[in-house]
DNA sequence: TTTGGCCATTTTGCATGCAGAATACAAAAA
DNA sequence: TTTTTGTATTCTGCATGCAAAATGGCCAAA
């Protein structure tokens, strides 16, 4: 007998992680505000459970640095400063230049079309000047570049620096100068890919990465004294 | 009034935070093998506790990597399989060199002394062939780098990493060869830290940390077998 | 001996209850 | 008015209870 439902492991997700999963969104969104308290009460209501798989998401997301925790008075969404902000950025360098050589070295062909496909669609937006859209896939290439360089502790490392830093996009408010000039480095590091030249890629990744950085700390006084 | 007891800020320690940590020793130091069964029944009372504050503790190891979550079957400690290990090793390089970058930049004099010491103790360590001591001195000397680095994030990713590797350090098993070549090493990777050599210290710690992979990897097949 | 099914027990996942800490608020004092 | 103090309320941290899922054992059938 040919084995029915396959591909079908029926099994509820847990609650404690539905919770993270939609907490984590809502934080990252910037729905819930850097410094908002949450309200263990109020939110378990709102997601429709019980305090306590909300306290295990929450105790989740404060390891991974997206709230902090206050014992005994709770958790706030962890404040995204300037200093944690390019402190991530760095980190984010480093882990995004070596996976970029191992993505060169481990990524299959059809790897690569895929982030080439990704790559056309982004430069749509761009020309569209959709700045939303833009972002969203200008993520997931860096996210697929990452992810195919094949090594999984790598990839979480990079995911959670990524979370954190998500959240803070809007505070980059790029220049029209600079986003032009980040769409030609992605021209490059694409280029870099496809020829699976490990330096070059190297150098691309981190380069891009330090521009980002300086446009972001660039931005960032003004929004600070606001 | 004066404030007395300005430095005494009573506030009790929150038992899933307590729970969290004795629970990371226990998988960090092997008394929980990998693979092995988290009863959460079992140690609620070993730790002398209830569940709740322990399942938050289980939660968030597990997203520290150090615990496995099945869903309605609780949670076994998680495998440290060649290639997690690698993997993990491989990206703890690229951290470490740029830590070392940026511990050549910002760390000062009194905390390059500070690791000077802890060098000279496992210095003696290794006269005395005591590899425990040498351990535990080497991997103080590795944080304190990362530390000193000065950039939070990247400590944290570091440490998380580091303690997902910590559990296999006796699956190195390293050979008298290699334990003298890595005290050479740490001898340069001092010397390029007083220095303040940025571009040594990248090189040297890069090739240590690769040096540790290939020598884990050479110790890890027999292993395997076993 | 091995396989499969049925039932008792254990274990997990979650909701709820309760004590203590923190907070908000109102009245009294400065 | 501003500050302080006492009190009621809210909120967190943790223990416990309960339903559903998983596990283990036993026995019959292959």
């Amino acid at each position: 007998m040919a084995k029915l439902q396959e591909a079908t492991p029926i099994v509820r997700r847990p609650l404690h992680e539905e919770a993270t999963d939609r907490l984590r969104d809502l934080i990252v969104q910037g729905r819930l505000a850097p410094g908002e308290r949450l309200n263990e009460r109020l939110l378990s209501v709102q997601l429709g459970l019980s305090r306590t798989p909300l306290r295990e998401a929450i105790k989740v997301l404060a390891t991974e640095g997206l709230v902090e925790l206050l014992p005994n008075r709770g958790a706030i969404v962890s404040h995204m400063d300037a200093v944690r902000l390019s402190e991530s950025l760095v980190v984010m360098g480093a882990l995004e230049a070596l996976a970029g050589e191992l993505a060169c070295i481990n990524a299959t062909d059809a790897q690569v079309n895929e982030i080439r496909a990704l790559h056309y669609e982004m430069l749509a937006y761009h020309a569209r000047g959709d700045l939303a859209g833009y972002f969203k896939f200008n993520q997931a290439i860096h996210l697929k570049i990452v992810k195919y360089s094949g090594n999984t502790m790598l990839f979480n490392a990079y995911r959670q620096l990524n979370a954190n830093v998500r959240r803070a996009r809007y505070m980059a408010n790029l220049s029209r100068e600079r986003w032009d000039a980040a769409v030609r480095e992605h021209d490059e590091i694409l280029a870099a890919l496809g020829a699976r030249d490990v330096k070059r890629i190297k150098a691309l990744l981190s380069d891009h990465l330090a521009h980002k950085l300086a446009s972001v700390l660039a931005a960032l006084p003004s929004r600070q004294a606001a």
